[in-house]
DNA sequence: CATGAATGAGCCTTCATTCAT
DNA sequence: TATGAATGAAGGCTCATTCAT
C-alpha cells in the first residue's frame, strides 16, 4: 500500500472531474460541442491544466471511453457471478449492459471518437491496448456463461453455431437498441417509445431461438433480473433510477 | 405531371453529382475530410454554387440521409413483395438491410450528423418529415409482414408480444451488426472477423424464437435469401459484390 | 501579352503589400516579432486571406526570401554588363552587393528563415529550387566575370586555386559585413563604427591578393566603383541614400 | 583569493551542466526545440530550479553565448602567443577561429539570440558587457598582432589602412565562411562543397593583398598551421576531429 | 446565376513564468 | 531551496459562410 499524497489524490480528482465534464458534453452537444477551450472553461481551470492531464484531445477522449468501458467489464463480470442458472446469468449480462447504457449514455460517441482518433495513431498504444482489453473481459465473461451452458448441455450447438455466434448476436441486439435510443431513429407509435424496454424480451427470444434452456416460456426470466439487479448491482439501479 | 424545364433538370442533376461527391468523400475520409470546400473543389464548382443547392453543411449532409434513406425504403419496400411465405419475405427484408449497408456505409454516418444537426434546428423541417417517412416506410414494410404473419397465424404473439416489438428486434440486430463492422469493435478470436456473415443466422434464431414458422430447423431459409437478392436484388447485389 | 484583369492585379498587389510587411516586421523585430495574426492584422486583412496568398507561415517567409534574392540576383547580373575591365566589373558586382544589403537589410533574417522551413519540408519545393535558381544566378555572374579575367590573363590562378574560391571569399567577405552591421557585433573603436565602408576596400585587398589585375595600387577603384553605381544603379543609390 | 563554499561549488557546477545541456539541444535542434520545459527535464531537475540559476530563457542564452565567447576569446589569446612571425600568428588565429566553429557550431545562433534579447532589454547589462569583453579580447588578440606586424615593417600600411581594417576583413571573411556553412548556402558545385576549407587560402590571400611579409608565396603557411595547431590546440583538434 | 476572395470565430497546442507546498 | 502544477497569452491554422463582381 503506498500511501497517496494529498496533492496526487487531488490531481487524481481533478482529473475525473475533467473527465466528468467531457462526459456530460459529449452527452449534450455531441462531438461538435468537445473542445479543449469549452472544457477547460467550464473545468474552471486553464488550457495549459487540461493539458497537464491529457497529451491532445484524442488522448482526453480515448482515456474517457476506456474509463467506461472499464467499468463496463467490472459490471459484466460481476454479473457472470450471479447464482442462477446458465441462461439466469446471461441474462444478468444483459441487465448490467441497461444499467451501463443508462448510466453512461454517452460512451457509444465516446467509442466512436476513439477509433476516429487511434486511426490517426493520436493515441497511445497504452490506451488501445487497455481498451481491448477492456472489450476481451466483456466478450470473454459473456462467451465464458456460453461454454458452461454448452458444457451442462443447457445450450445444444447446432452446426455451424458457435457461443461466439450467440454472444456477437446478444451484444449487436444491444447495441442496435442502445443506438435507437440515441439517436432517437424510430417511428412515433404508441406501442414503441424507446426501444429499451423491448430489449430484455428480444434478447429472451434471441436465447430462445437458439434453444437455450430453459426456455422463457418455461421460466420468468424477468424476476430472475430482478434479483440480478438487486443482488449485484442495488448501488447503480438506484443511480440509474434517479437521473 | 408537369414537365420539368431542361433548366430544372440540369440542377437536378448537379445537385446529385454533388451529393455522389459528398458521399464519396463521407466514406473514405470519414467527418473530418469532409469540408464544403473540398466538396466545391472535387464537383468542379465554386462554393458559391453549392450554398445554392444546399443552405448550409448540414442541410447538404441531411439531403444525404434522406436520399440514401429513400433507397433503404425502395429497397425494403420491394423486399416485402418477395413471393413466399411471411417469413422468407421478412428475410429478404434483412437482404435488403445487408445489401443497403454494403452499398452505403457511410449511412450510419449521414443520420447521426442529421441528427445532431436537427437538434440544433438546422435542418428544414421538411427534410426531418422525409426522413420520419423513409423510417416509416421501412418500418412499415416489416410490420406489414409481421401483420400478415399472425394473420395467416404463422406467428402468434404471446401476452406483451407485439409485431413492432419483433420489428425492432430485428432492426436493432442489424444495426447492432453494422455498427460493430464500422467500429471493428469485436475482439479477434478466430471464430469471429466479421459480424455480418453471422447476421442472417442470428436473425434467424430471433425469428425462431418469437415462433415465427416454419422454423429455420424446419426449412432453409439461406436458400431461400439467396432467391429473393437474385430475383429482387440482381443490380444491387452485383453493385455490392464488385466493391 | 496576356492582359491582367483589373482583380487579378489586386490581389498580386495585395501579395505584395503583404510581403512589404512582413518584410518590416522582420527587419524591425526579427523573427520572433513575426506571426501570422500581427501580419493580418497590420495589414489591414483577416488571417484568412493571408492564408490564401501563403500556405504557411514558412511559406510567407520563403516567398520574402526568394524575392529578394530575385532582385539580388537581377542586380548581380546587371553589375556583370557593367562596361570596362573585369576587375571593374566584380568590383560592380560588389557595389551591387552593398546596395543590395542596404535596400534589403532584412535578407539575412529571411533566408536563415528560409533554410530552418525547408528542412521541415514546409516549403513547396517550386520555392526551393527557385531560391537555388537565384543563388546560381549571382554566382554565376562572379564567377563568369573571373572566368573572363583568366582568359584574357589578367588573372592568373595559381595551384589549387579556381574562380569558385575566389568568389566564394568575396561572396564570404561581403556576408560577413553585413553580419556583423546587422548584430553590431564590433567594437564601439573610433576606428570602425561599421564594417560596411571597409568592405570594398577589404574586397579590394583580396583581389590584390589573388593577383588580379591591374592591381588596385595601379588603378582607382573607387572611381569606378562610383562609376557603376552611377551607370547601372541610379535608381537604387538613391533609395539606398535616403533610408 | 576568497574560497568557495562546496555549496556555491555544487551550485555552479549545475549551472553548467544546465549549459551544456542548452548547448546540446540548440546544436541539435535549433531553436525550435529549445524550451524551458525540456531543458529542466533533460537537466534532472525542475524548472523552478532553473529559474533560480537564470533569471529568463534569454537570460539563460546569454550566458550560453557569453560562455562560448569567453573560450573563443581564450582560443585567441592562445592563439597570439604562437611563436613564429606575425603572419604566422595571425594565421594561428585563423586555426582558432576554425576549431571554436567546429566545436561550437551554435554560437553563430546563440549570439543572434542574445542580440535580439538584449535589443529588447531583457538581459543584464553585466553580460553585455561580459560579451563586448569577449569581443575586445578576441579583436585585440589580432590587432595587436598586426600592430606587432607594423611595428617590425612586416606590415606596411597605405593610405586610408589600418589594423583595425585588416582585423574587421579577416573576421568577416571568416564569419561569411560559417555562415555559409550553417546556411549551405552555396550552390552545388564540385569545385565546392563546403567553404569552410577554401577559409584559410582566402585569409592569406587576404593578407597578401595587404602586402604583410613573408607573402603566402614565400612561405609555406599551411605548414605553419599546422605547427599552431599542434603546439597550441592539441586537445581541440582532437575534440573537433573525433565529431 | 456563378464565382471565389474575404471574413473571423474557433480550434488545438505550446511555453515562459509564477507560486503554493 | 526545490518542486512542478497551474496559468493564460499567443501561435498557426481551418472552414462555414457571405457578398461584390
Amino acid at each position: 500500500m503506498r500511501p497517496v499524497s494529498p496533492k496526487q489524490q487531488e490531481i487524481r480528482e481533478r482529473e475525473q472531474a475533467i473527465l466528468d465534464l467531457a462526459q456530460t458534453m459529449l452527452l449534450e452537444q455531441g462531438d461538435q460541442g468537445l473542445s479543449m477551450d469549452r472544457i477547460a472553461d467550464e473545468a474552471g481551470v486553464s488550457k495549459g491544466t487540461v493539458y497537464q492531464h491529457f497529451a491532445s484531445k484524442e488522448d482526453l477522449l480515448a482515456a474517457l471511453a476506456v474509463r467506461s468501458a472499464g467499468i463496463r467489464a467490472e459490471l459484466f463480470e460481476r454479473a457472470a457471478t450471479f447464482k442462477g442458472t446458465t441462461r439466469e446469468r446471461m441474462s444478468a449480462i444483459g441487465a448490467a449492459a441497461e444499467l451501463f447504457f443508462t448510466l453512461f449514455p454517452h460512451h457509444e460517441h465516446a467509442e466512436h471518437a476513439f477509433k476516429a482518433s487511434s486511426h490517426a495513431q493520436k493515441v497511445p498504444a497504452e490506451r488501445i491496448s487497455a481498451m481491448e482489453t477492456c472489450h476481451f473481459r466483456c466478450f470473454g465473461a459473456a462467451t465464458g456463461i456460453a461454454r458452461d451452458a454448452v458444457a451442462k448441455g443447457e445450450l445444444v450447438l447446432r452446426e455451424g453455431q458457435s457461443v461466439e455466434q450467440i454472444c456477437v448476436g446478444l451484444w449487436n441486439l444491444h447495441m442496435g437498441a442502445f443506438l435507437m435510443r440515441d439517436l432517437e431513429t424510430f417511428i412515433d407509435i404508441p406501442a414503441i417509445t424507446d426501444p429499451v424496454p423491448l430489449l430484455f424480451a428480444n434478447a429472451q427470444a434471441l436465447l430462445d431461438g437458439f434453444g437455450w434452456q430453459p426456455l422463457s416460456t418455461q421460466h420468468d426470466y424477468v424476476a430472475a433480473r430482478a434479483r440480478a439487479v438487486a443482488e449485484l448491482f442495488p448501488k447503480e439501479a438506484k443511480a440509474a433510477g434517479r437521473s
